[in-house]
DNA sequence: GTAAACTTAGACACTATTGTCTAAGTCGTC
DNA sequence: GACGACTTAGACAATAGTGTCTAAGTTTAC
């Protein structure tokens, strides 16, 4: 609330500074509050408390509660593209140590778009209303989870050219290292919690082993045959 | 006056079945409005309609609401976690196609527990509700996706030792086996929609495949030493 | 300093919902 | 057929929410 209405003062000029600041706050207490409550659980009076604002000013600025509610996914929808593509931007072009590459990306993929605030948001919103407003989020569905894929899949593609990597279906690779990467953060995410940085560093950890046993194109360790077998 | 429905209730003995289906019957219809409105978009209106039923006889059986949605949560928990038990029952013990009963396995696993009605109404409850009722859903997550990954680990641990697979952290084998086996899938059920046979049998097969991939004990396919390095 | 624009608190009508109550209706059992 | 137990429709008060309106207060630009 206090820093982006300071960042609003600062970046504007006339008029609209005082109204920029209002609008950004109201954004931001209506996401906490759907997102706390739902749609239908959100009262306009409950965010309008939390902006510390008036009632009438959200009506004023955003007709009616289904508009707010719109408006507010969609800047949650354009700042998590923006930190999606910035972390893709990333994401290793070669490595002398790709394990630890990709563990490292994998934290801040995790960290910076799936386990933020805005992750959150999403994931609660697209699995609550998301049926009821398909157009809304008929977008995220495309640039979200489904870019994310594709853009993903040509980056393991590049990685795999240079022969860091051994795959056949890229896209099929990158579902995939979300999937695991996810895989030791969804019980707490399910919750509304918050992955710790030791939690995040081991799941991706634990992810991207697996999925160099998986993919990798040289063998990091020659499979040390049959450890512990039998009993 | 106000107890007499709980005399009653303890003294029957014949009367039993009407009352019952009356209750299934809430209890259902109660599911789906839940699962469509989340609890506060719900109205005990809608769902007397959508139980055939008088909005009394639903206070009468459940005193109000809250009451309901908890009996609701209890009953798919129930559900799920017979379905889950039963269906881990069917994990292949030994094989000498243990990538295809994997995947017959896996396919058995998101069709019967992960993507059916009860799957879904829990993904999105305890996504939704889940901050609101801890109590509620502590249950869940202990005997939920909390034991189940430890149970599946148990499982995996079985086949480890007789040489069908090679791991060291059996628990974080099923934690990936159960997120490889949910990556295709995640798009679809995060807007509601059933994968078709079809869906779920690729995405099985994707998942295992990877997942032998990295926790095969025999190299199922040799490696092929580097197919198209460089560029 | 002034005017225009924006914000505020409060009252307001309207609707939806919860939970209670009652009087009548239905059903199975004896 | 009579009884008791359960169900039903409808009325009901109480509450909470949406969206409008107004009269005043505040901020900003010029």
């Amino acid at each position: 609330m206090k820093n982006r209405n300071e960042a609003a003062r600062k970046l504007t000029g006339h008029t609209q500074r005082g109204q920029c600041a209002k609008r950004l706050s109201i954004l931001e207490a209506a996401a906490n509050v759907f997102c706390r409550e739902g749609f239908s659980g959100a009262s306009i009076d409950e965010i309008a408390v939390e902006a510390c604002v008036s009632r009438q000013t959200i009506y004023n600025h955003y007709r009616e509660k289904e508009t707010l509610f719109t408006a507010v996914v969609e800047d949650v929808m354009d700042r998590a593209n923006a930190a999606l593509y910035s972390t893709l931007a990333t994401f290793p072009d070669k490595s002398d140590n790709i394990e630890n590459d990709l563990t490292a990306f994998g934290v801040r993929l995790t960290k910076n778009c799936l386990c933020n605030q805005d992750g959150k948001f999403l994931r609660k919103l697209v699995q609550s209303e998301g049926e009821r407003y398909p157009h809304l989020f008929e977008a995220w569905r495309q640039h979200g989870p489904g870019k994310i894929s594709s853009a993903l899949g040509a980056l393991f593609a590049r990685l795999s050219h240079k022969g860091f990597l051994r795959m056949d279906d890229f896209d099929l690779a990158a579902r995939q290292f979300l999937a695991l990467v996810n895989a030791d953060l969804q019980m707490i995410t399910l919750f509304g919690g918050t992955p710790t940085d030791e939690q995040l560093e081991s799941a991706a950890r634990n992810a991207v082993h697996t999925f160099l046993r998986a993919y990798s194109g040289t063998e990091l360790k020659p499979q040390a045959p049959a450890l512990a077998v039998v009993t």
